[in-house]
DNA sequence: TGAAATGTTGGGGCG
DNA sequence: ACGCCCCAACATTTC
């Protein structure tokens, strides 16, 4: 008998590890909440983590065995209880998992367990997509070029025909409720209206995507109100879905070379993330760029809450982080607005932003959320430089023009003309008043002054020449 | 996958 | 016909 471990590849198609375990006779599938792992995982995320793992649990017949506890000890005790010939799992690259697979693989190795590890979480692995020389690429333009030089990745694998699975009692074993992942307080009413995790949902979504919206890709996906991009994120990041299957189905459709590029382009960003996290682990906690590790940050509790609560006063801003709140996700447009408003305007450590993202979305991804936040703050590599600050008025006038968005997260000003929505403290007091609007009251004032914020974001950047 | 300031160009109105 | 100004449109520079 052998164990199929599952970890970030909650699906039974394209899974390479549960194919050849499956081949390879009879197996037991487990799942473990490791401790240490748990402490990175969003509260949105644990949600849909819990769902993602009762569908899985579903189409394995009810067979996964879970864990709460270290991976490194209960995969070798399981592995000598039911005297295991061999463990099969996918890789992950986050730094965390890099290390403490080492460290079981190593273990199982030492009692002469057999170990199978596959891959299936990225078009390319990280570390596949280097340099001639051998170093990793640090601009997302070569990256680019390269990965498509290396040609298409694999064909997706059909999920299993027939599995033998064996459910057994182990020792230490918990029910799925048991892992805790479901909050006290259910909150996540507002996710669950919109999501619907597990590995059927994301292939459904994955159809409507390519059939539906992938054609107005290119033109509208920097529009919050239009309902374009796929939303596969968060079952990209449980693995519901593979990035292969993902390529394929974009690649082989009908739609228009320009369509179909931009998509792979982006969905090869999320390669590029991990393969930055991969040779630079240092750049979860620490600015890349040497220089703006010494910039001053500003730390302001009472405007850090405005901005988490969506209450700036700003309105793109504020339906944007309403809309991460109550859903779990945000626009991609919206993300990159209000991190800018934290980093430029608050000029609040990357960080704190970065640390509230990845508690509030579904689809929070270390690598990406890193390397975004890293994007944004001008920090990173390949960034965008420190001085190019969003403004959000602009940014809503232009990507918003018609204030559906806004309106839709921020309902107090809906009875707005669209010509006042995007700034409403500079709207006519007749215009407030006729939309019943009293501002510091049913909707806030701005917390800041845009210019004079940029002005002082620009000065502590200077500040770091010396 | 900025924004604002500054510079350049060219068409058209007008004396 | 010509120079002059205005200004929109676009390009370049700077932060």
């Amino acid at each position: 008998m052998n164990i199929i471990w599952f970890r970030r590849d909650l699906r039974l198609a394209d899974n390479q590890a549960l194919a050849s375990a499956v081949s390879a006779g009879e197996c037991l599938p487990i799942y473990i909440l490791d401790e240490a792992e748990e402490t990175e995982i969003s509260g949105a995320g644990k949600w849909w983590l819990h769902q993602s793992l009762d569908q899985l649990n579903k189409a394995l017949d009810g067979t996964m065995h879970f864990f709460k506890s270290s991976a490194a000890s209960i995969i070798p005790q399981v592995a000598n209880e039911i005297n295991a010939k061999a463990v099969y799992w996918n890789n992950c690259y986050e730094p965390s998992f890099v290390k403490r697979d080492k460290e079981i693989e190593e273990i199982l190795q030492k009692s002469g367990v057999n170990c199978q590890r596959f891959e299936g979480a990225h078009l390319w692995k990280p570390g596949a997509i280097v340099k001639g020389d051998g170093t990793p690429y640090k601009i997302f333009g070569p990256y680019l070029k390269a990965s498509i030089a290396s040609g298409p990745p694999p064909e997706p694998l059909s999920p299993p025909h027939k599995l033998q699975l064996k459910k057994v009692t182990l020792s230490g074993e918990v029910h799925l409720n048991d892992l805790n992942l479901l909050p006290k307080i259910k909150w996540f009413g507002g996710m669950a209206a919109r999501w619907e995790p597990g590995e059927a949902a994301a292939k459904k979504l994955l159809n409507d995507f390519v059939a539906n919206r992938l054609s107005h890709y290119s033109k509208e996906r920097n529009y919050p109100a239009r309902d374009i991009l796929s939303r596969l994120s968060p079952y990209l990041h449980y693995g519901e879905l593979s990035p292969a299957t993902l390529w394929h189905a974009v690649q082989s459709s009908r739609s228009t070379t320009a369509d179909k590029g931009k998509f792979l382009s982006e969905l090869t960003w999320r390669d590029f993330a991990y393969s930055l996290l991969y040779h630079f682990p240092e750049t979860v906690t620490q600015s890349y760029n040497v220089r703006l590790q010494k910039l001053r940050w500003q730390y302001n509790k009472a405007l850090l809450e405005k901005w988490q609560k969506g209450q700036t006063g700003f309105p793109i801003v504020d339906a944007g982080m309403r809309q991460m709140w109550q859903t779990g996700y945000m626009h991609n447009r919206v993300r990159m607005i209000t991190a800018s408003f934290l980093v430029k305007n608050l000029l609040m450590d990357w960080r704190i932003g970065a640390e509230w993202f990845m508690d509030c979305l579904v689809d929070a991804d270390l690598a990406v959320n890193t390397m975004n936040w890293q994007w944004v703050a001008g920090t990173g590599l390949d960034a965008a430089p420190f001085f190019r600050v969003f403004n959000p008025v602009l940014q809503s006038k232009k990507y918003d023009p018609d204030g559906t968005y806004i309106k839709t997260y921020v309902p107090e000003l809906a009875g707005l003309p669209k010509s006042a929505l995007h700034e409403p403290w500079k709207a006519k007091a007749t215009v407030l008043k006729a939309a019943g609007i009293s501002l510091g009251k049913d909707y806030p004032l701005p917390c800041i002054d845009l210019q004079t914020s940029v002005k002082e974001a620009l000065k502590a950047f200077e500040e770091t020449k010396f």
